[in-house]
DNA sequence: TATGAATGAGTCTTCATTCAT
DNA sequence: TATGAATGAAGACTCATTCAT
């Protein structure tokens, strides 16, 4: 394999990974706009200027790029997650508020994407899983903060932290879903900072 | 057949009545069974011993019925929860406590429906009523239980009752989600108590 | 066999009679207005003020019962043709003009069913009849007329009188047909007036 | 394959459109043979040896097909009608002659669809138009000329061209329905003939 | 005979997926 | 690999007709 050969290997490699991910951001466009259901599957390759039969070389069904597209969007939330500035020096109700805005700013930009997965997971297993790394975004990280907090005796001791941690993660999901997804009138601001006290007094973290 | 007036028009209004009643049954089963996308009409009919074109005589579509589920549901959710011994004489924590334990009870009877209703509001108008419904069948109750405890000085000042009231029913609502409909292996009697706490003290409720 | 009995049976067959007549007079109003195809069968009994069932008791079939409406057509039709004053004394111009007449405002009242009974008849033998019917109230009248003519000289003797008759009966049904069931903007007294002449003219027979 | 260019929109165009041009030449065989009522659309893709869903690539409805249908219909009339030697030099009743031969065997070729045109023109807007298309192939030319023959005294002066035109136009319409549909048991030649002579006649125009 | 709920065959229509070029 | 026309299974829906009361 000679430089030449390998080069044209290698563009052609990256084309076709160029043109995979422009039939994924189509179909995260159509998708997010139409829902999962009332989109067809033939309105994401001219969204991505290409035509029906190229979607069936890079993917086997439209589960399957809604799938590719929740990639893309568990990635984005996991990357806004990891803070630049450490926890460790920050005050617990700080990094619950971060959390709050990070995730409930995140939702904001794929609302009707998140609320298909939590439907589409019910049934499709790849994206069950996807749902799962997506619940999991924060859960590892609370439990372990809620366990230290309880171990310093900064956290009430008597909630088991995964029962906590998830409960207080699904408020935040379910109240970003009725605000981005149902258009509920809640203020962006005034929801961070109630669900932050919300989840600060729950835990018995102090919260000024 | 009790008077000759009531023979004619009677007989075949309730029969009309118990026809449909059949079919809504029916559609329950279904729906609750393999979730409302997964269904086809044409599985309702034959699950209430009748044939494919009775359905139209009473529905003009399969989100029709749907809706006529949801208000089945949703009357049963208003019934449980209209409890016998009154509020005003039990401890906050006790009346938490009951709605939680009451909502999560109803919710594992209808879980598929409940998430499908979600999926099916965002589109139809109808149901959103019906979703929106269901969601003040504790919201209003909620929101003044908060403002009766602000005033008295047993819950914190510093929330606003409506955000507060909602995020915490967002919270058991998601929570039932996951563990009816997901099949996350909680525990129902930890799952209230801690859902209970974590609602208690971000109120600032006490919880002894 | 009692007076009484007789009298009961009499008058439960005029009664069975006036049922009957009742659903084709509703018929007949459904099929003008909608037409024959856009027409439900379930329209009818209804606007006869009876039940669906009851429909079957009388006719087997939608297409029977527009048959018994076309019947009743073709009745006023051949009754309002039957005139009193015999053709005998006048002169052949006013017999084609006042047949004309007839015709058209007798194809007024029912223009749809003509419409649609042209497009049974040629799917349905028996409206294929009823059709027939209609088409020959004028024709043996005509070729008579036509005949008589010819051997007193008054008309032209080189036509065939049956081919004649037709073409002259069609041109005044289909212009029936232009007129009232497309709405063509004419004059009916022009158009009466113009049939006769081209009519009569077409024949050879004095104009003034 | 002529030009680089064509190649592929070229190519694909002329295959859409002769796939098109397939399945209404299927459809009309198929609506000519059992008139459109009797007719499945789903008969039609088979009639053209491609699959049911294809019509949809195509067409919306069973109604826009014999829309096409009727456009092709429509130009073969036309063509037909363009007569290479022109009428001027010809006797008035020749050219009636021609024009109702011409007619008359453009009719029998799509006798059924004729038929079918006239009862859709009353339900459907575009098929209407069609319809007074087809109407107007003769009308135009046949009120010029009566208004021709009228100025140099070869027609009666007394009657609309309009009128005249259309009622005489009917006649040879109307004929050639009960002829070609009906099966009535006409002769084509004396058919001709006999039409050309009454109305040549009813238009005051020599005959011989 | 009257009723009107129930029937289900017959059709239309969609759209994810295939495949020849 | 790209194309986009063709596919056809799957499902919705209508309405003339039946039938138990």
């Amino acid at each position: 394999m000679s430089t030449a050969v390998e080069s044209s290997g290698g563009r052609s490699a990256s084309k076709k990974a160029r043109t995979r991910q422009r039939l994924v951001t189509a179909a995260r466009a159509v998708f997010n706009a139409d829902g999962f259901y009332d989109s067809k599957l033939s309105d994401i390759p001219p969204a991505a200027g290409l035509a029906t039969g190229t979607f069936y070389n890079y993917f086997t069904s439209k589960e399957e790029i809604f799938h590719a597209v929740m990639i893309d969007v568990l990635a984005e939330l996991q990357e806004s997650r990891s803070d630049r500035n450490p926890t460790r020096h920050r005050r617990p109700v700080d990094s619950i508020r971060e959390a709050n805005r990070t995730y409930l700013q995140g939702y904001r930009r794929s609302a009707t994407l998140m609320a298909d997965c939590n439907a589409l997971a019910r049934v499709n297993p790849a994206i069950r899983q996807i749902k799962d790394q997506i619940d999991s975004v924060f859960e590892t990280r609370l439990v372990n903060a809620i366990r230290h907090w309880q171990e310093r005796g900064i956290a009430a001791g008597d909630v088991d932290p995964l029962y906590a941690a998830n409960a207080l993660a699904y408020m935040v999901d379910r109240f970003a879903n009725e605000f981005y997804v149902f258009g509920k009138p809640y203020d962006e601001d005034q929801a961070i900072d109630t669900l932050t006290k919300l989840w600060a007094r729950a835990l018995g973290v102090p919260t000024d």
